[in-house]
DNA sequence: TATGAATGAGGATTCATTCAT
DNA sequence: TATGAATGAATCCTCATTCAT
């Protein structure tokens, strides 16, 4: 008795088991991507993968919990990229410069976690979620920004609002000319992206001139 | 067979039958904003209208085309206040800030527009619709940086990126900070915002201390 | 002040509100016929006709009632062409012969109609309206027949049974051959009818030889 | 995105899902022939059949393959019963009696199917989907006729045209007589149609006079 | 007479979720 | 673990009809 029936957040699953897990996290991230969220149903979901219904709700406790998931280790993996990226640099400019390409970079690769996150946060319903997880890689942005400013490499300014500026910036720039045409090189935007970024953390010329 | 008097693009209405549409958007757009576009139901719109579910149906062909109509009006009217701003403007640099500095005071002031906008951008259904409204809002913005470029006072750069990365920077900073705290006063937010995006656009130090 | 609003039987029409009248009643027929009376809304007919909704309801007291009318016209109409044909003739079998012809020809002629009338025979609620018409058709129909069997003309038989076969063949094979392919000739297909039918009502050979 | 697991032709349903399935199909039947297609709604079936909503759309993809399904499996019972009653049979003649004989004999005791195959063809959605059956049974009557022409046994004539007769005689009359009165013998109405049939493809005895 | 507007019950269909097997 | 079947509230949309002007 007291076989839980519902997916609990430790449950132990078996190697096949993990397999599951994770192609339908994989199918629903390309559908809830493709389509929409809400026009994609749980149906769509498991006739893509070729389960039946019950497979589902064996893996997850509903269709909310695993967009959260998706965006949840999205996030996740997106700061582990920017994380290494910058842990042998010394100079925060440079851990700055490398951690934005290291982002953009990851979001040019992640489409669909990118779609998603960006959805996510229009409806009230995901934003909740998605703060924790902006908030830490806010966090790891604003330490070189900290360091750079005391150094007196760049002009002060609030470091939140620089990390914010320049997640609006690369992500925009992804889905709108990146994502948009997938067949093109990428690379020269992330170029331009990565400084235009820094162009706007160093200040304007004016600002400096002073 | 299912046209009924079907809501046509001209179709004449009395002073009255204006006066419904406009508060049907008005209050959908509300509505869409804050649960959401697909939570939230035709039936909602129309009870929170106080009129017959009918009634949706003889001004909008469809909440699919309703929204449609809210992002191409709330597109027109961003960039109307940029037009304006700029328009008696002769220094292209000078055009730029105060476009940036307009657009992201309308988006301040229209959260909600901001919202669907960002929303209807994550879903391809709705990206066509969105895309012309953003091609004309570019080329209104790229014409005073071409001409800052051709006269030299901001590096060669390419404008339709330079124009976007702005989008990407005051959109985000809107949302994510303007809008999630309502009652704060947005003018620091849009100063630095106004700041980041004109030091992008000029460049890095570097690239103009050569 | 008694001002009645609701359509009544004998309400006195101005010549244009006849047209009007006639008008709706052609274009439902016609509507009607092609896309199914259910599927067809009273939005649609008004449309066809370039009038707004209250016309309708000014003429008809419902949908239903058009549709009545429609029927119970279109029986007169088919009744009167096939009593004119016989007027004048004496013999009861050419009587029957020409009176076979003139209804399908009739028939051939309103492929609408004869549409409408078999719809309305396959539903319940419309049989009853219908068979009065039927009834009184029958009648002109068995006459003839009766007085070919008191005069030994025709082998005995159930006139009204020999009045609905004719009905059966000639309905049908307009239906099916005529109205399926309207710019094919429709007179072979009219002779045969009313061979086939001759000969069901003649009997067989073998009938006749005893 | 509005596909769920859609019943498809060929999916495996269990000895239950089947017994649903033919549950569903009878008492659609039943209430579309009795009320009418379109004032038939799935509600109505659903609740009478005793089960959710959902289930209807488990095994029908819409309202409208239901009532194709009817049609198709109805028109090809009666097939198969005209067949067997022509099988052993070697002369045409007879042949064509007794596969009259049986086509009556099946629909005056499938009042419901042959109720909905009159009202299939007067709607130009069902007509083609009418037709591949019609055509098939056209083909099987059709056999007899050519080959008892052949033989000099009828008068040279158009098969088909013969077959459609009979089809509007048998039909009409099974209609309008039979299924009007169901408590009355079918007996003497199927036999006065056989004897007009026959009568009608053996010509009339001027034709055999010669 | 005629119109535009409104009504609101009712229609087909979907879908997240549950459950027996 | 997995499946097919079932649920039924909810969704978008339609439509016959009414009414103020």
């Amino acid at each position: 008795m007291a076989t839980d029936t519902a997916p609990s957040e430790d449950r132990r699953l078996t190697a096949r088991g993990e397999e599951r897990r994770r192609q339908i996290i994989e199918v629903a991230t390309r559908l809830f991507a493709k389509d929409g969220y809400h026009p994609t149903s749980v149906a769509d979901v498991v006739e893509a993968v070729g389960v039946g219904k019950g497979v589902f709700y064996w893996y997850f406790p509903s269709k909310e919990a695993l967009l959260a998931e998706i965006l949840r280790s999205g996030q996740k993996a997106r700061r582990r990229v920017q994380r290494d990226a910058i842990a042998e640099l010394d100079d925060p400019v440079e851990q700055m410069e490398r951690g934005i390409r290291a982002g953009m970079e990851w979001m040019a690769d992640h489409r669909d976690l990118v779609t998603l996150i960006r959805f996510a946060a229009t409806e009230e319903r995901f934003t909740e979620g998605l703060r924790k997880g902006e908030d830490i890689a806010a966090a790891d942005a604003t330490a070189p920004l900290r360091r750079a400013i005391d150094q007196g490499l760049i002009p002060e300014a609030d470091p939140d609002l620089l990390a914010r500026s320049v997640v609006g910036v690369t992500q925009h720039l992804c889905a709108s000319l990146i994502h948009a045409d997938p067949d093109s090189d990428p690379s020269p935007v992330i170029d331009a992206a990565v400084r235009f970024c820094m162009g706007g953390i160093l200040g304007t010329p004016a600002a400096t001139k002073a």
